[in-house]
DNA sequence: CCACTCTGGGATAGCGCTATCCTATCGGCA
DNA sequence: TGCCGATAGGATAGCGCTATCCCAGAGTGG
């Protein structure tokens, strides 16, 4: 049988059953159609512009908001950015999601942090995760990831900035990227240290991760350029970087290497490990062994010496990465698709 | 009657226009009815074991993968989890975020993280934000809010746990709650400098949170119990808190009281830059002057001396707050509504 | 003057799920 | 035997948006 559909009378106020103030709502009290606030609200096409501010003013009068989820569905498009990062424990990836989050915020995006654990099995587990939510953007530390993790990124068609790196050939990858040259920077504070007189400059490391890994390669070019490079003065330690595995290290390298008048750490939290410890030691810094460090975290200027290290711009970048990301989210094309916020080398007392 | 059942045979993919395999695939490949899908791969109702099995297999075979956002829309309930935290330059707050994420994620939640800078109208902002996403629960550090944040939380219907402090009064409040009592651990720390010897112990604080209020309390109430409280002995600073401000609050506590026998400060970072700044000025640690901290933040052990301070169970913390989440998520009811994971005094070489 | 674009608005079909209601079947018990 | 409840599956109406198509009317050029 024919039913006969319900009469559509319906005096007022529909408001659905959840309660919510719905798109159609604010259409239906401004006389308009739903695509029409739709568009009105989001600056889509041309509306006129007298009707864009009814909509506006009725919707803010209904306290409208629109339901993220509704939307992600309807427009495959959600407002999240996805943010991998390797750790939460090295302060210099936290700066990096603090500042990018802080920046995204403010143009509307939820962040959606993913921690690595420097395992490329578990970066591409966690993209995974993550592109499930169709986020709007990604931003990504470092450009080594494994082939299925590319891949994901590139079939996703999310836009993408790299952070903390540029690649070796600017014009080799079309990857977007904001960072500094880390090898660069491991050459400069090297450089720094011949430039005082020293000659027998130890490579302290621990953490190996790619960007520490360019530091090396910048600490060997300079010593070999100056033609002091040596290769056994390289000590390499995969652990996690700490202040305690750094005093460990500054007793160590003393011990095998009593002649090293420098040793240029690639962390600053080793490298105040090493201050400590040589205040226990008795060590004189500078005057027996100088000691830099890198990234300036907190404290560095406060230790006994002030530590000699390289400042990164690390809040910088995650703010200028988040505003290359927001640029390609907008389909826009960033005129210098890889930015180099360069580094800077800070003389204190430690050298 | 009626009909026979449409020839199951359709040879092949339907697949939707956006590529997606959706569950009405896997439902046409499984012989079932979305409804089913549904229910056999979420466990909800009652379903046939062997069609479970067989659900699970094709919806796997076919690499079928529940679209957040549709889950969102229809069951008003997505998959993150919100938490809010003060700050991600304090490493205590880092360290909370990362256990709870990390045991959230294992479970299958997305993390929002909220940064509230300490601003109760940020916070509600945040709070309101989130809440658009419809997160299964809610992880909020302390329990001071603004009216209308308590509001939100409580008109919102999610689950939510506290971090970090307990009421006062267990009863008086039926908030989930992980933490540890800051008075008492406040008090005992000032107990133990008392047990050295110490009777002129000055407290020290910035960032003037309500637990660091809370510390000073019982600084004050064990010093009043033992008769030598000193009202001039507090000295407080709003500023955020920092290595570098503990070395500066060190030279003006020794400057303005200097018959100070000892001063406990309301974070390692502060203590740790005190430390520092009496190896610059040649006060001996612990001779002239004890020195205590509180957190046992990484380094506190390196320094020289090793500084005195109060371990707090922060990834503890976390973790054990998330799980209290998840089961107030899953609808039980949890035996110890209020956690009190407790504290350890350190005594190291500072005191 | 007629095709034609261009502009600004409306109607509507999904997006991919879950919640709700409905139905068929099977025992158990009076 | 008949009624009832419990069990397990299906059908379907949304959830609240956006994308897409459609159309009326105004401007435009040959």
């Amino acid at each position: 049988m024919s039913h006969a559909p319900p009469p559509a009378v319906k005096t007022v106020k529909s408001h659905r059953a959840t309660g919510r103030v719905t798109l159609s709502d604010v259409a239906q009290a401004a006389g308009v159609s739903p695509s029409t606030v739709s568009r009105a609200l989001r600056g889509e096409r041309a509306v006129d512009p007298a009707l864009i501010a009814r909509v506006q003013a009725v919707s803010s009068q209904l306290g409208y908001v629109p339901d993220p989820a509704a939307r992600a569905l309807a427009s495959q498009r959600s407002n999240h950015v996805a943010i991998l990062i390797p750790l939460l424990s090295n302060a210099l990836f936290v700066d990096l999601l603090d500042a990018a989050q802080t920046t995204l915020r403010s143009a509307g995006y939820q962040t959606l942090m993913g921690v690595t654990h420097y395992d490329a099995s578990e970066e591409e587990q966690l993209l995974r995760e993550q592109l499930l939510h169709r986020p709007s953007g990604l931003l990504v530390t470092g450009l080594d990831h494994n082939p299925a993790t590319r891949k994901l990124m590139e079939s996703s068609q999310v836009p993408c900035v790299h952070l903390m790196d540029l690649p070796a050939v600017p014009e080799a990858h079309a990857l977007h990227c904001v960072g500094f040259r880390q090898t660069d920077a491991g050459a400069a504070m090297t450089r720094h240290l011949l430039q005082t007189g020293r000659r027998r400059i130890a490579f302290a490391a621990a953490q190996l991760d790619p960007r520490v890994m360019q530091r090396l390669y910048g600490w060997r070019s300079a010593l070999q350029e100056f033609g002091v490079y040596e290769p056994t003065l390289e000590f390499l330690n995969p652990a996690p970087s700490s202040l305690a595995l750094g005093g460990v290290m500054f007793e160590q390298i003393l011990q095998q290497r009593p002649s090293v008048d420098a040793i240029f750490f690639c962390n600053d939290d080793l490298a105040q490990g090493a201050l400590m410890a040589a205040l226990r030691l008795g060590v004189a810094v500078p005057a027996e062994v100088a000691i830099a460090g890198f990234n300036d975290l907190t404290g560095s200027d406060q230790m006994v010496p002030p530590l000699t290290t390289v400042r990164t711009p690390r809040a910088h970048i995650g703010e200028a990465a988040a505003h290359m990301l927001l640029s390609l989210m907008r389909g826009e094309n960033p005129e210098v698709p890889q930015l180099d916020l360069g580094f800077e080398i800070l003389q204190r007392q430690s050298t």
